[in-house]
DNA sequence: GCAAGCCGCTGCAAAAATTGCAGCACTGGA
DNA sequence: TCCAGTGCTGCAATTTTTGCAGCGGCTTGC
């Protein structure tokens, strides 16, 4: 849509932080970028950045100003995405923003299953930690947001909130490496691999051992789930990751999961969300149908908390 | 702002009906005008208008359209406001649809107090009846309505409700010229004056007539209270107005107005209101809120309904 | 302490777009 | 059947936008 170009402009440039930046993002010149946007403070009345000696800074007109761009910009999309579909076409783009957990088996399987009937819809993804990833949808960087144990939700619209217990992982030959749940006082006696603190699986943890004698002591903690698991692997190192990232194959993987029990560990949840008040196009409102469905069958429904 | 010339001009064609009345309307050439209109439906790969041998009309994705270029337009005039506000210029434009009654003395009172402090602050008065009041804000004519005993409230969000219970209105020397309540059959013996059923006093009035044995007899029926209210000084004919409609000095008119007895006419209801969900400028937000606390001083608030 | 590197901004000419005029084809009503 | 009214198009004039080169201001690193 050529009349929003302006405020594309003003979006690039907010996002690259100066405005030569933005121009070669733009693929125009910054001559070109720098006078629209004086144009657009002329017929505001007011600076929309402030230049600063590295480049500009949203002013506080700005801020009121980029909100309204924003949600412009999303909402055209919508606009188009409702035109399309009732010409027949099931087109449209999907963006979300995810914890890592659902990006190993879940997110793969279910946007392939999507675009199998609608091959015309695409997608991106991004592994955002909690609260990276309620930012996204407010910036509207993704239109959906699939994330354990969220922080805060002011701007989060839940769409569906699912339990996710944790699982101790660990080799096939390790002791404790049988069926049903495990305590968490026998995962302790071997060495444990958890993430750092911006995810959720550890704040659950920690939250649960704070209201127990058992102390967390960590021989590896990483901020990379894929290389707590393969480490995990190696010897009698126990991992931690909620049923959503463990792939559903029960004997062909290289290890073994066991739910934690109850009563040392609560389920934590996974939310699925969008931005408050916002009203999706159709191709993402369709897939976010769709992940709810498929996660209210595969795990237990939470109650908003 | 320049940059949503061509969705006022998509509107200003919706409104016209043709290209050409909506081309000397904007005080353009149709030709410019019509290669606009092409443009856009060719970058949305949709047409949005119709064509007929004596204008254009919206197709069905024109219909989705229009929604969103209406949204578009009052929302930056939200974000104009909001900014405008921030830099200390109290400026902005204010349009109001509502019933006859408000029209004589409230709400020139109203917006004269508010353009008292805010002088930069323009304002548009649309006279309609309830059903045109709630079109007027769907189709953002109006950001304010104040009707009494509107019809149907799907896209009316209610700031505010007062009761209004009908009066009798007759000359100075009538008969029933007296203080405190009147009954209505009293007000029979004497000939009639009401407004068509367009008007919520009357569709008051026509409800509580039908729970009882009383029969409207309408000497004259008219769709302009002025003329209404000017025939009943003539003679001892009896006319009906709500208290917000009637001059509050009481003994400087010409005519004398009596509550009708609630056991024979139960009040009605005043409402002020907005597009639901839309979020105001900051102007029309702060002459909605003046204008609320007068009425709930004036009158009892009502509870919703 | 001074040069190098970014930055936003501006004068001027080229390029691109928008606009206006005149005119065409079409339709429905007098 | 004619006429008024509609949307649409080729072409030329006009307006707007763009790009190039360059200026002055500021921070950073040697």
């Amino acid at each position: 849509m050529r009349h929003l170009m302006p405020l594309r402009y003003i979006d690039a440039v907010v996002r690259a932080g100066s405005i030569r930046k933005a121009a070669e993002a733009l693929a125009i010149t910054s001559t070109a970028l720098n006078r629209r946007i004086l144009a657009m403070e002329q017929e505001l009345g007011v600076p929309i950045f402030e230049r600063l000696p590295r480049g500009v800074r949203l002013s506080t007109a700005g801020e009121i100003l980029i909100q309204h761009v924003r949600s412009q910009l999303s909402d055209m999309e919508r606009v188009r995405s409702q035109i399309a579909d009732l010409s027949g076409v099931r087109r449209g783009h999907i963006a979300i923003a995810c914890s890592q957990a659902v990006l190993p088996v879940f997110l793969p399987q279910q946007i392939a299953l999507y675009r199998r009937e609608h091959p015309a819809v695409t997608f991106r993804v991004y592994r955002r930690d909690r609260e990276a990833a309620e930012q996204a949808l407010v910036d509207h960087t993704a239109d959906l947001a699939l994330v354990f144990e969220p922080v805060r939700l002011s701007a989060f619209e839940t769409l569906l909130a699912v339990q996710q217990p944790i699982h101790a992982m660990m080799c096939k030959g390790h002791p404790l490496a049988k069926a049903g749940p495990v305590r968490l006082r026998d995962c302790m006696r071997y060495p444990i691999a958890i993430p750092t603190h911006l995810y959720g699986v550890r704040s659950v943890l920690d939250t649960a051992v704070l209201r127990s004698s058992i102390k967390l002591q960590p021989a590896i903690e990483s901020d990379s789930f894929e290389f707590l698991r393969h480490y995990a692997r190696q010897d009698t190192t126990i991992c931690f990751q909620i049923p959503i990232g463990i792939a559903s194959a029960p004997k062909g993987g290289d290890d073994v999961s066991r739910p934690i029990d109850d009563r040392d560990v609560p389920p934590g949840i996974l939310y699925l969300g969008q931005l408050r008040g916002r009203s999706l196009p159709v191709a993402v409102s369709r897939f976010a149908a769709q992940i709810s469905s498929a996660l209210a069958r595969m795990f237990e429904e939470a109650q908003p908390r």
